[in-house]
DNA sequence: GCTCCTGCCTGCCGCTACGTGAGAGTCAAC
DNA sequence: GTTGACTCTCACGTAGCGGCAGGCAGGAGC
């Protein structure tokens, strides 16, 4: 019962050039050769690379399982129960990655278009998405993040045209306001502020005051969200901010 | 709003190599460069990260994403959809393989010892699994395959003990029928032949006549299986592939 | 002006698990 | 004795970066 390379290739649905590597890297060295150098598998190494084909299906490196097989005092359990972890966590991974498919080709046959392109075009150039990698750093862990994200995932392009609209004409009253001469702590400000707290809360996440006074801070420090607020009309962050703060400490 | 390699990198959770490698490899390149050589992103290439880190998360290649996002022609949908089956098959492989981990482990806890190298013990020399890839490579996509994979996956220790006993029996009767001399076609060998077909249809898979003189002639033409055989009792190949046509022919 | 620290640059080698030849020898058949 | 299929050993190529080395750049502190 003595196979070359080929046969053993053909029975074990892997390559040649495959089972010279694991002769490389001494993961299957076939038992002998014959005296024209070629190699010479028997049942045992069959047997072996029945082992080696199990635990590269699970997903072991070669190396690892060069180890699990040649130490024999190795625990088979612990090796499962971690493969078992690594697994589940792929599996995780991969379902959420076709729920994201599956959305998006809906998305796509719906006409409505939510490619990321078509996202950003009705973004505009204030993308809530736009930095979601640093959000997801900075709050991906917090219930607010979670919450925005369900309720972004469910939003129709006329959805965003209608937030759009409402943001739009909440920016247009307070750059109204704001070059009428009105202090950002008047009322009519602070009703501005209270209505953008309301805007959070009714398209993303509920949002409180305290989490609004962090929103107006951030508003300041990042220049990202300050030159956005900056385009509208310049002193509108400061302003916005100063309105928001005066808002949160009148409601307290 | 110009940022430096750095920041894109904190910002989008990716290292500064990488922002490297895909300038590289033209995939995103900063939209300008300082005078002394410093890489500057701008807003826009932010967004096409974005895109890119998208595209990524769905498990595209970066060449086909460089495609996708710089071909305005080519349809995203298209794309999905590939993505997609793609997807849902190596999702599905991977709950096989999370079914196959966790009933390995449900039998190292009840100190079955199912672990492969018990099961090749049980099995000896005629691993049921042993020519496994073959297997799948020639009938993976029949109904028969997928029903013998679902049983066998549930048999206990004691089932392959009991599997084997039967399989052992039937070849000292059907050794000992060619040993006395009646022909393969006499209705003891056939006899022999239909407790052979009922056995597959027990234990693995239904196994129509039609189906079995599929399998006998495999026997004939695949030096493995005629080892196997013929290892139990010189001729025996022959005389079970002849019992196996007479016992099918007498039944149509 | 000098040093220190941090960040940036460009190579370039390394990793996994093989794919894909090149060039040459081997084996069984006709 | 010649064909054709199979085998051998280099040895480079692949994807998606990681991780060095050696050398500027730029701002802070002395």
């Amino acid at each position: 019962m003595a196979y070359t390379v080929g046969q053993v290739a053909k029975v074990a649905g892997v390559t040649v050039r495959t089972l010279h590597h694991y002769d490389e890297i001494g993961l299957l060295s076939p038992s002998g050769r014959t005296s024209a150098g070629y190699r010479r598998y028997d049942d045992a190494d069959l047997q072996r690379l029945q082992l080696v084909l199990y635990y590269r299906e699970l997903g072991f490196p070669l190396e690892e399982i060069t180890a699990i097989i040649d130490d024999p005092a190795a625990d088979p359990a612990a090796h499962l129960r971690r493969q078992h972890e690594l697994l589940t966590v792929r599996l995780k991974r991969l379902q959420e990655m076709v729920t994201a498919i599956e959305f998006a080709m809906e998305a796509s046959k719906m006409n409505i278009q939510l490619t990321p392109e078509e996202r950003f075009e009705v973004f505009g150039d204030f993308d809530p998405e736009e930095h979601q990698a640093e959000a997801e750093q900075r709050w991906g862990d917090t219930d607010a993040y979670r919450e925005s994200n369900r309720r972004v995932a469910r939003y129709s392009k006329d959805d965003w045209l209608r937030n759009k609209a409402e943001n739009e004409d909440w920016g247009r009253r307070i750059v109204a306001l704001m070059a009428s001469g009105a202090p950002a702590d008047s009322p009519e400000a602070m009703e501005l502020a209270e209505e953008h707290r309301q805007l959070i809360s009714r398209w993303f996440y509920e949002c409180s005051y305290e989490m609004q006074t962090g929103l107006a801070d951030m508003y300041l420090a990042d220049e990202r969200f300050t030159a956005h607020y900056e385009n509208i009309a310049p002193g509108l962050a400061a302003y916005l901010h100063e309105a928001i703060h005066a808002n949160a400490i009148s409601r307290a």
